[in-house]
DNA sequence: TCAAACAAACCGTCTGGTCGGTACAGAAAG
DNA sequence: CTTTCTGTACCGACCAGACGGTTTGTTTGA
């Protein structure tokens, strides 16, 4: 694969995250995909086969994203439940991280794509579900799954601008948050 | 409105309800929401004029059902933060309550609705707003929204079906988030 | 020069919405 | 009592636009 192809690639990806994070799916459509990109719909059509295939591999890429700022989170000595936490937290706390480029506010516009292909919506939850299943065998995994269930309650509910919290209390919740995930890391 | 119509509205209401919930919402089409009803199109165009108007009025239906199986519970004695929790779970510990007929997933499912109509999701997210406004007023608002967001984050992973815990675990779950919000209500 | 990379017109299907018409219950008229 | 009229509830063929995908043609770079 030339460079100049998997610019051309990135570009594209890129738009169609753009569109489905500011207008939603339905908007999400091939023609509007190539115009924000700077392609024409031929030209999309060349790198990713179907739109599926488009789909798929935006998913993709953001769950590599993901790993690997998960990784270097626990390579910094945090526990496997904190390590979660930061995630959600971590290009607000370190801008400079930017580089990552990961932004949690993708993963609830993407589970919306989960209705529209069950397919590889299927395959994703399976990563999911072996990911989540350490979250069971912790010293305390009630609470361990009170924070991963309030974490993924408070990136929907930013996502929808329904009932947000005044910024400190956000960061209350997640200081806490953090606090106690720490002490799970620790007893398990 | 003649009782026969508001028969064959409510039918409507049931089949679209039916099928966002059990096939998503790019499966919400009018033909499907007719031919699930057992009725025509143009009879289903005769009582909601646009999709949107039949989408709005399925969303109205769900909030009113919600606000008053939530007051209900207020009457029961529970504070505002433990008849929250129960809300979630109600229909689930007491099914000869199905009269009452909420199942939160519907919530979830709804919300995909947002993407569709900026005009009426504005509403709801009004109503909600000033709803939440009051768990910002306990005696512990960090604790409160945690609770409310897990209860959230929990419906969406339950139906997106992503990590599920076992029933034994989710119960021990809901118990302990019932607890802590008796809690925070008996010391607001 | 040749293949990869892109452009643009085009096609078939799906879907929201329109429109003319039907069935029928009751009111009004004779 | 019979006939005519009227409004509600409903049907189903049809239309226009949107959208995913194809085909054919053109440019670009090694």
């Amino acid at each position: 694969m030339s460079n100049r192809s998997n610019v051309t690639k990135q570009k594209l990806l890129d738009a169609a995250t753009d569109i489905i994070m500011n207008h939603g799916v339905h908007q999400l459509t091939l023609d509007e995909v190539a115009k924000t990109a700077g392609v024409s719909k031929g030209g999309l059509l060349y790198h990713y086969p179907s739109k599926e295939a488009l789909m798929t591999a935006m998913v993709e890429r953001l769950q590599q994203e993901q790993n690997e700022l998960y990784a270097s989170l626990q390579q910094e000595g945090h526990g496997p439940v904190e390590a979660f936490v930061r995630l959600f937290d971590e290009t607000k706390l370190h801008p400079e991280r930017a580089a990552i480029q990961i932004d949690v506010e993708k993963m609830i516009a993407f589970l919306t794509l989960f209705e529209v292909d069950q397919e590889y919506a299927n395959r994703w939850k399976h990563d999911l579900d072996t990911f989540f299943a350490q979250f069971q065998q912790t010293a305390d995994p009630v609470e361990t799954m009170i924070i991963r269930y309030a974490l993924e309650g408070m990136m929907m509910s930013e996502h929808f601008g329904v009932g947000v919290p005044p910024a400190e209390l956000k960061q209350a919740i997640i200081a806490r948050l953090i606090e106690r995930a720490h002490d799970i890391d620790r007893e398990s």
